[in-house]
DNA sequence: GTATCTGCAAAGCCTTTGCAAGGGA
DNA sequence: TCCCTTGCAAAGGCTTTGCAGATAC
């Protein structure tokens, strides 16, 4: 599964090694938000003798590339996701501010999506911002918590 | 000024300090997002002899009382802000990814406001959460490094 | 063959914690 | 007096860096 790595300007990258394929491959199988050190234990299943160091420099890479979102919702620790189509598969997230649980959604109104796409185009112009992305949070009490 | 500590209920504190006062008063007088090095830095001069723990204690505690809002926009540092009337100050972010620039903007749309209320009227129906609060990033590059 | 990538260990940065001393109520 | 709060220093958690050896192309 080498061929992500051909034809591909300004990728970051010149070889496609082992733990950049097994990280792709673990969020490849996973909806979930993945930190540095939970990709490290679960690539030591299936690769091990990977180096915390290089998940981290990896996940930097595929993270710049654009393959997988990075989030920080809360202190300490970053969070993952594999990033896939950019209309197919963004979403917003519900954060339990007690115990972190997160709750991602995709079934977004009409309105939801007209307004933003409108957002992003008069922020860009009133502030001279060229607008790339967004991210939106709800902060609460989950079923559990509240 | 330790009229805030008077009359009000599960506050977090028990008395309104030195310290205390003095963070309230920085984030008074600025509109910046200030990290907690920034604060201890800038609390020297007026308030010297207050230390980095201190601060540390303090940012929290006013941000669990609701007197600060708390972000977290890229790894590393947590930044924080003043937070006033809910309906008032509410702002949203855009962030620049090139130099970590931060601006705000609080000029919503009508359209914008009335969404995220009936956004976050069906997201707690439909998930189970009680929503209590939202965040929106905007993130791109801003005037001077695109 | 060679520039890139890796694992290891050490260092770095931001933040929290332990503890004895200080100071309101 | 009581106990909340503080400053200091040490520890903690997550992330990055330096470097010699391994490896993709």
């Amino acid at each position: 599964m080498r061929n992500r790595c051909c034809g591909r300007e300004g990728r970051g990258w010149s070889r496609w090694t082992m733990p950049r394929e097994g990280i792709m491959n673990l969020f490849r199988k996973t909806k979930e938000h993945l930190s540095a050190d939970d990709v490290f234990l679960r690539m030591k299943k299936e690769y091990p003798g990977v180096g915390i160091a290089t998940v981290y420099r990896n996940l930097e890479m595929l993270h710049q590339q654009g393959l997988l979102n990075r989030f920080q919702f809360s202190k300490g620790r970053a969070l993952y996701e594999i990033r896939g189509d950019e209309k197919k598969d963004h979403h917003h997230h519900l954060v339990c501010r007690e115990c972190g649980r997160i709750v991602d959604y995709d079934d977004f109104l009409d309105k939801e999506v007209k307004l933003f796409g409108e957002l992003e185009k008069e922020l860009s112009k009133k502030h001279n911002f060229e607008i790339k992305d967004h991210q939106v949070e709800f902060f609460g009490l989950c079923a559990e918590c509240k």
